[in-house]
Order: structure tokens, then sequence, then C-alpha cells
DNA sequence: GACAAAATACCAACTGGTTGGTATTGATAT
DNA sequence: ATATCAATACCAACCAGTTGGTATTTTGTC
């Protein structure tokens, strides 16, 4: 209930419940969806804290978006996919890793930036480019691993590059969320993942190893 | 102002008017910051109008998600991508053709059932629903081509199948979609679908002919 | 084919609850 | 002390949905 004293400190302060809460109820119901009654509520303030702490509702979707980039950015850095030698290894272990990280609830693992910018791209510019910078933020921690699997394999691109593969990454992974959305089944997002990884191997001339696909 | 009389038949009655201004409003603000007053505004119509023809706005929702499914449907049948006698040429030429009907301004090209699909995929299930039948059913008008490809091109797939890539292809536009408006820029969906079309010749071990890419 | 009855299509005004946001007061830390 | 942080109480605008009614079209009957 109460603030975050010395007494309650495990708590956290109002601003990060509220930025947790969001995350969480945003994700599953939208921005516009979701009162800012209900984000207090859940997260055990009131509205007098809530607007001292943003001085709008889009002035927290601006600020969720950036939260959202500073814990996944810390995520996929302390992800296992970085440990392979080669660099090709690393770029399928992350199409693997996303995949991993795939559970039965789809909002667990759904994107919250992608939601944020498909609802709010042209009524919130602010919010949308806070989410596109977080997307294409993240696309471009992929772009060094491709650079250099291309030049660890000696393959020549013919029309793409890796900003654009890393970008294409995004694409497949927010599309099979929506497809998953869509057909109320995560499956979906996991056989888009592995269109992925047979697309890359074919980009670099590898075959694909027995691999445990869902594909019909 | 008026009614569907057989005075002003040309405007249409009052229920295809309201499915029409909320395929436009709808797909640009999204459904819950879209209300009833705003559609009926639109339409030309008065709040009694829209709860005569639709029981509530959920209601409303699985109509249009309905009625973009008919609309769409007669525009994919009528396109010139079936017109090639080879039926890998016509499975290309469907994603060239997606290509080509992006435009400058993201909500005159971007899907109302996917956005809605994502919206409202865990508040509104009836929607969904909806939404999800729009789009898979869309994915299996491509799956004939495919198998005919697949046969005419005498390769053996490898952990895909026709139903498989054929929503890998939906997978690819709306994740092009999304992209496009977190970005703010169009290429972005047009980038995916060079990326897909590299995919289905990599596929079939076809080389692309000369491509106006926009990757960078 | 005339005419009443029923069904459909539509409208203007209204309602009760909800919304994002504010004003004021009180508690805590330094 | 005083700046920061948060609780209470509140508001005007807005929301989805309702009411009670009128105009038009269709249907049934003779």
């Amino acid at each position: 209930m109460s603030r975050p004293t010395k007494l309650t400190p495990e708590r956290g302060d109002a601003r990060t419940r509220l930025l947790e809460v969001a995350r969480d109820i945003l994700r599953t119901k939208g921005f516009a969806a979701t009162t800012v009654d209900a984000l207090c509520d859940a997260a055990g303030v009131t509205k007098g804290a809530f607007f001292h702490h943003f001085k709008s509702k889009d002035d927290l979707g601006v600020a969720v978006a950036d939260f959202w980039t500073e814990t996944t950015s810390t995520f996929f850095e302390g992800a296992p996919y970085h440990t392979p030698g080669d660099p090709l290894e690393r770029v399928l272990a992350y199409i693997a890793f996303r995949r991993a990280i795939i559970t039965d609830n789809i909002p667990d693992f759904t994107c919250l930036v992608g939601t944020l910018a498909q609802e709010v791209h042209s009524t919130a510019p602010e919010i949308r480019d806070a989410a596109g910078a977080s997307i294409f933020g993240h696309a471009e921690t992929l772009e060094a691993d491709i650079a250099a699997a291309i030049l660890a394999r000696g393959i020549e691109p013919d029309g793409w590059t890796p900003a654009s593969l890393a970008r294409h990454f995004q694409t497949v992974i927010q599309g099979g969320f929506i497809l998953a959305k869509a057909g109320n089944d995560p499956d979906l997002a996991r056989e888009a993942l592995d269109h992925l990884d047979r697309y890359v191997r074919c980009l670099f001339g590898v075959h694909a190893v027995a691999q445990s696909g869902v594909s019909q």
C-alpha cells in the first residue's frame, strides 16, 4: 500500500511498479483499452502518484516503451546465443533462442513495442517512435554477427545487407506474433522462426541439422 | 441524412456505410480508440441506426472483419498474379503483387484484420477469430499454386509444406506492416517482401532476375 | 391490385457509468 | 525546513448503449 520507504523497499518505487504493470497489462489489452485507473489499481498506487510521475497517459506510453528497451537489452545481452565462436552459429543460435523463449501463454512472449507501434502509429507519434527505436535498436545488435558471418563464410550477398537481414529477423518475429495471436496458437510463432532459420541457412549455403519443427 | 430508399440508393444503406467507414477508421486508429459516435458521424447516420444494425461495438468488430474477408477475397481473385501458366511464376507474382500495392500512405495498404487480431486477441475472442479466419483463409488460397510449383519444379520440401509456406507469406506480410508502422516508412514493408521473394527462389532453387530492391 | 398489418430502417434525445486529468492536503527523507 | 512523493477527493467531458418514436418497405389477404 505504502510508499517506497525503507520499511518496504522491496516493492520498488511507484514509478517502477507502474511501468511493470503497464508492460504486462498493455501487452495483453493494448494501450487504448487500458485505463489509468486499472494501472494504478494493479500497481497499488493512486492516481495522484501516477500523474506525479507521468504527465499524461501518452507520457507513460513513451516511458514504458523506453523501459522495454532497457530491460530487453539487458535480457538479450545476457542470453546464451553469444557464446559460439563461429558468427553464423551465433546468428542461428539467436533464432533458436527466440524460438526457445516462446511459451504457452501468448502475452508472456509477445512484444510490447510491436503491439504499441501497431496500435498508435498514427495517433501517438511519440509512442510510435519510442517503440520503433526499440525494435530497430534491437535489430542493430544483430548486424555485427551477420556481417562477420558473411566474411567467415566467404559469401557474397546479392541484394541484401546485414542491416536489411537483421530487420527481416524482426519482421518474421513480429509477423509470427501476429499469426500466433490471430490463430491463438503459439506454434505459429515457432513455425515462423523455423522458416527464418531455413532462409538464413539458404543464404549462407549450409544445410539444416536434425531439427524439431512444428511445420505440418 | 437520408435512408436507403429507392430515392437515394447510391449512398448504400446505413449498415454498409458504417462498415466502410469502420474499415478505414479502425485501420488508422485501432478498435478501442475509435468511438461509436465517430463511426456514426463519418457514416452520416445516428447511433440509433448503429445499434439497429449491430447489437454492440464488438458485434461491429466481427462484422467488419467479415466484410474485410469478402472484399479482399474479391480483390485478390481478380488480381493479375493468377495469369502465368507456370505455378511458381504465379507464386512469385503474388509476392510481386503484394509489393506493388504498397503505397505512400501506411493506413491505405496495411491489413485491418492483422491490426484487429493484434489488438483484441485476448479481450474480444469473437473479433480475433473472425480476423484469424480472414488471414488463414487468404493463406489457404495460395496453397494450390505452391503445391503445383513443388510438383512442376520437382523439388522435395525438407521440413515445410505448402500450408506452412503459405502461412509464412502472411507472417512476412504482417511483420512488414509492423515494421513499416514502427519506422513510419512503407519501404520497410517492401523490403520484407524482397526477402520473401529471395526465400522462395532459394527453396525452389531458382535465381532472381534483375530486381528493384530497396534494401540498403 | 388495393389495403391493412407487420417488419424493417432509421432518428433525436437521453442515461448512467467511466475517462483522463486536477486541486489540495499530508507524509517522508535529507 | 523544504523539496519530493503520494493520498484523497473531485470534475467536466466522453463513453457505450437505451428509449420511444417515425418513415419506409414488404408481406399477407381478399
